[in-house]
DNA sequence: ACAGTTAAAAGATACGAATGTTTAGGCTTT
DNA sequence: AAAGCCTAAACATTCGTATCTTTTAACTGT
């Protein structure tokens, strides 16, 4: 077991300091552990103990072990001979509670375009490795959308992120994939603004078409090269 | 005020069905908004209007709430007047709701690898870009603990990580950058043991140090083609 | 009119009790 | 001794209630 120690004793390391009983309960459980050395595995406790120890009420103490367990430190087993384990590492647990810290500043629609870029190659590269029967067909007949959508802005856009979250769907790296498809699900939902009075020169809306005919050829034909030759115009012809 | 549908009516839409009361709701009002067309800042009710609607109680309508507020999809605000309103659009948001619904697979390390690569070069171009006086001073002191950590392989990982982390924090970019150093923070706590027995011939650290070295000088001379040639040359000569 | 004060509306947090679910290990039956 | 049932231990969910905090509209006194 482990014995959490008195909250003054350590206040000084706090420096975000926590609002609520709960969080501040958290906070204790997670300097314990960390000054103990516990690894992944080790047995910390039961909700029972924890709320003897603490003589907070049941809820208090369940809410402080949710946090501790979507932050991917925790581990809850029920039953008998169950209680709180310390988790094994986990990258998108890790990478949710990044994120968790990150201060709601307004975030641009520009960093997220840059964060799409950054990914587009892996994503696309992964794609042509490892598509398979099904994506191939899915993406001729998303292909072949994206030309019939060619008639207005809107309709193209929306058959264009279709395109695009499908083929992420192809890649085996779900991290890389949910931040692709995250960064993606916002760009389409606050684009619709400045996207609309947009003339664009009458050959823009075809070139982007054959860009994207050109990335989907590669990708069925898994031709890494052409992807990564599509994926430079797709990204420096905007 | 929005009138909540009988769940009988949305049940074939239903596919993940949701396990606890809370869920349902949350999924049932989601369900309803995006029906309404409801926009940023609409008024969508009060947390006693749901509970009297649904007949549920206090504490079960506040965690369904908490749940959509934490998709971002509410946004909630006391005091006279107050109540659940849609929220605005915001990338880290939505972000973290995607990458909670990845599927708990062993995302592998070399997943990991492969999304830190890819972020690389914008991280540090973007570090090229924007460093200040205090970020030259950082960057100058942990490019020498990493040459004084060249004696043993773990100080060197160290002193490796925490300069790559404090890079990533130059970045304005903020979703990148919380991607970028969850992905690391991730590699550091789960490659403690596939490294270590890893021999190395002998000029393998020093060459590492180099490139860390040249990175840091191109950030510092605000050298973007530096960088990009630095980054190519880390990421390549693993 | 205007500035300060007050009070009501609304959510936030915490509590304790009751009931449901999952799991592991023991027990029973062949 | 193997198969299956049973039950106690542990977490999960929900409820109702009480108290606190925040916000803003209304009021009041100059």
């Amino acid at each position: 077991m482990f014995k959490l120690s008195d909250p003054e004793k350590t206040a000084h390391v706090q420096v975000a300091l926590p609002r609520t009983r709960a969080e501040a309960l958290a906070v204790r459980m997670e300097e314990e552990i960390i000054r103990a050395g516990m690894a992944p595995g080790d047995w910390v406790g039961t909700l029972d103990e924890i709320r003897a120890q603490t003589g907070l009420a049941r809820a208090t103490v369940s809410e402080a072990v949710r946090l501790l367990r979507e932050r991917g430190i925790l581990e809850i087993r029920p039953g008998r001979g169950g209680g709180l384990f310390i988790a094994p590492p986990n990258p998108v647990v890790r990478l949710r509670h990044t994120l968790l810290t990150v201060r709601d500043t307004p975030a641009t629609v520009l960093d997220a375009i840059a964060l799409r870029e950054a990914l587009e190659e892996l994503i696309n590269r992964d794609a042509a490795r490892h598509r398979s029967q099904t994506d191939i067909a899915d993406l001729k007949r998303l292909l072949s959308g994206l030309q019939r959508a060619l008639k207005t802005p809107e309709a193209f856009m929306r058959a264009n992120w279709a395109l695009h979250e499908r083929i992420a769907e192809i890649s085996p790296n779900v991290m890389a994939s949910a931040v692709y498809k995250g960064t993606l699900g916002y760009l389409s939902s606050s684009s619709a603004e400045f996207r609309t009075d947009d003339p664009a020169a009458d050959g823009y809306w075809s070139g982007r078409y054959r860009i994207h005919e050109a990335l989907v050829r590669a990708i069925i034909n898994g031709n890494e090269n052409a992807v990564v030759e599509a994926v430079r115009q797709h990204n420096t012809a905007v």
